[in-house]
DNA sequence: TGTATATTGTCCGTTACCCGGACATGCCGA
DNA sequence: TCGGCATGTCCGGGTAACGGACAATATACA
């Protein structure tokens, strides 16, 4: 009985994790007493007590004079309010991406737009066996010759890609000076919406032997993200790969988009998931 | 010398207390890696590593496969996403309500609209000397009779009010019979309007023996909020009361205005108050 | 008035848990 | 090859968190 046998013993703090618990049960229930905590979370009042206590200590929670309940304040604001937006679709693909690598070999990312160009957020270079360069995330990507970038442009809201051509005409970066000629981008739309994904232009590449194509993310109908694919040039063309995997890589961007869509319908309210309220037996 | 002179010694789990100072460093710097959250904190890398490792079973820290950098996840909103920003005012009010009640010996309220009504959300009776009845937080004031549903309806934008004298039509509470009246209603914001406060109707109080009135709080020019005062009838009229005490009550009133306009401003990224970033030394 | 129940709050001895020094490993540039 | 830097893990000692126990207050009911 020095260890519980199925219990595996999870690394972990215990007064930290019981703190998470209550913060948790607080933001379940706004307005609760020591003995309603106490209820809901199966952790002793004692305890309970000295967890407000710091709580209390940091401004996240505060004593209703009135009414002797405990009551979030909107500094608990802070303890998640470097979580951005965009980097919700990112965080949400992860687990998505990882499936996808075990069936695409080659290595997936999703990149999303923000400051005139594309990102990459995540990627699954390092978990394929055909990754020739590594650590791309954070990389910028141009619009119109990045895969990520057409796919994106292609099903992006009609007002925001005019908005986004517009900024272009006025940066500094040589990769978006195409951005004056107009046909040149009506030609790439077209293509891109024919097939239902973008190719990476040959003026653009983070390497040289590598090729990609991406397919957009549409959350209710409009990209939100790219989904691209890179390939070793040489071993395959694009329409090849596109053949093989396309199906896989469109199965996976609806994924990622109906799991944003299901995320912002619900106010985020109710759960389901690992985070444990009652304290373990 | 048993307790450091200046510092007072608050009460507090030491490893809990860290675990939010890294929480909330994490949300400062999204992306980080052991050694910068060491450096952001002060605390000890193995701290760091335990800490990290509590809240990646929680679920609101992941580790990003290909950078090695840990990043806040959606779920960190759960810590969070129970404050109400109905509350945040409400919230924002205490302190100033606690000096209000200072200077006017009269306990004052804060109370906000929702379903129709305006509800008590804050409240200084209990320090006020002169308080009959106690705990009201969380009564429900009928919008057209109470002074603090009065201030509101007289100064909240346009549409909003014509939206809930339109739902009052249909409420089955008999105070809000009223609102099928149009002169009764135009009548009371213009006298509102033309004093800048509003008085409540006798056919509506909590206590027999006592009045209330209320200014709001404009929040960017309309009013998001009432801040009422109630006072014992025989004590004086509301004009006394007002003479005495409305440039108090509107200074408070304002106060409060400007802090929620100061706090909507800002992201939220900043900071500058009560929440320690490095661990005591 | 007295008894019983429910809730809030605090004390304090014990122990399990957190702490950080120390060590091991891997990577990089000189 | 070596030194510098970053990451990751181990483990014994000190202490801070744990919860049983007790006290105080409020309300209900006989």
């Amino acid at each position: 009985m020095t260890e519980k046998s199925s219990e595996k013993r999870a690394s972990g703090m215990r007064s930290a994790e019981r703190l998470l618990i209550v913060l948790r049960a607080l933001n379940l229930r706004n307005g609760a007493t020591v003995l309603e905590l106490n209820r809901d979370t199966g952790i002793s009042r004692q305890a309970i007590y000295r967890i407000l206590d710091t709580l209390r200590n940091f401004g996240y929670v505060r004593r209703q004079e009135a009414t002797d309940r405990f009551h979030l304040t909107h500094m608990v604001r802070r303890l998640s309010s470097g979580f951005k937006d965009e980097e919700w679709i990112a965080d949400i693909a992860v687990p998505i991406l990882g499936r996808l690598v075990q069936e695409v070999v080659w290595p997936t990312e999703l990149s999303t737009f923000s400051d005139n160009a594309m990102y990459i957020r995540e990627s699954t270079r390092g978990r394929s066996p055909f990754t020739i360069d590594r650590v791309a995330v954070g990389q910028r990507l141009p619009m119109l010759q990045s895969a990520s970038g057409r796919a994106y442009l292609s099903y992006c809201p009609d007002p925001e890609r005019e908005a986004i051509i517009e900024n272009l005409k006025s940066s500094d970066d040589d990769f978006d000076k195409v951005a004056h000629k107009p046909d040149y981008i009506e030609r790439i739309l077209a293509v891109t919406r024919s097939r239902g994904w973008a190719v990476g232009d040959d003026s653009f590449r983070l390497h040289p032997k590598t090729e990609t194509l991406a397919v957009p993310v549409l959350v209710n109908g409009y990209a939100r993200a790219s989904l691209p694919l890179t390939y070793i040039a040489s071993a395959a063309t694009a329409e090849q790969i596109a053949e093989r995997h396309m199906n896989q890589l469109q199965a996976a961007a609806k994924e990622i988009a109906d799991r944003m869509e299901e995320m912002q319908a619900r106010t985020d309210d109710d759960d389901d998931d690992l985070i444990p309220i009652r304290a373990a037996g």
